[in-house]
DNA sequence: ACTTTAAGTCAGCCTTGTTGACATTCCAAG
DNA sequence: CTTGGAATGTCAACAAGGCTGACTTAAAGT
């Protein structure tokens, strides 16, 4: 098995991992960790006035610096009332800024002030602690497993939405 | 490595899966993964007049029949008037019952009636579609490397409260 | 000129989380 | 036997963050 290859016809015992029950503790899995995944920088902003719906933006405006809003909407996956709601909060209270594009002056590019940055730092240093203490312990092996199933489970097009930040930040 | 041992002073190299690029993308992947996880039950729920925090009280009382209140506020994590919430219209609509302990009559014991049972095998069945077509792809050690990595992001509560259900389910 | 697109806004609704206050019922310890 | 605490349930109020629908403005495309 350390070589990766497998039998044209796949033996009953190599599916032992795909029964109900190992699905079930699968899906159990990501509940649970997904609670922990959210919890550190849940905890950091129910002091300030911002919830997970301003991380997910301040994260994405800082990955992608200049993002459109429609490009930061197609990301996020929700309506323009729900970000243009985090947006504007944001936007009043100097974490993010908004110009209007040159080429098409309809569009709007963002980008983090450098408060946005520093509390994006904040954020992103409380959830990476915990990440890189998880994979860490599960060493480099689990990690690449862990990383294509996660692929393998996601949509179409989040999966070419990750894939295109992924190469855009290496 | 295929033996798992790692020297004692682990070398840079080794560490590369560790870079801040790295759990970036970790991050993001669980992000986009979490999307497509809950994506597909919650299209069915979206019909009905159920949300995402029925779909986990249904799932963890299939999981744990008979299992009291107290325990399921432990499982999910939330407060007893929400859980409440939830499970009086389930109650109503007749998809869970709710029965008197024998020992202690305080609590209330959960059981899913036939109906209770039907629902919740159409979602699990839906969400375990996209994970076992996940895992299939992705291959035994990339999915034991996927456990791997979400145990290590768990809480110690959440920890323990997976694996005690892991382990009663086995 | 007309249509489409990007963005923003207003109003209203739903789910799901939160606190706080309070009643009931029952077990168990003094 | 009484009383304190635990388990449960309920009411009220509120906030975050989703959603739809309708509409405006401005710019771009055709």
């Amino acid at each position: 098995m350390a070589d990766g290859r497998m039998p044209a016809a796949i033996s009953g015992e190599n599916l032992l991992f795909l029964t109900d029950e190992q699905l079930r503790q699968g899906i159990e899995a990501m509940f649970f960790a997904y609670r922990g995944f959210t919890a550190d920088p849940d905890r950091i902003l129910s002091n300030l006035a911002y919830g997970r719906a301003h991380h997910r933006a301040i994260h994405f405006i800082n990955r992608a610096p200049g993002t459109t809003v429609n490009n930061l909407l197609n990301i996020l996956g929700v309506t323009k009332q729900s970000l243009n709601r985090v947006l504007r909060t944001m936007i009043e209270d100097g974490l993010v800024e908004s110009r209007v594009g040159k080429s098409d002056k309809r569009e709007r590019h963002l980008y983090l002030t450098d408060a946005g940055r520093a509390l994006e730092g904040q954020l992103s240093d409380a959830q990476r602690v915990r990440m890189r203490s998880a994979f860490r312990d599960a060493g480099p092996d689990a990690v690449a497993g862990f990383r294509t199933v996660l692929e393998a489970m996601m949509d179409t097009e989040m999966q070419r939405t990750y894939t295109r930040l992924k190469e855009s930040g290496a």
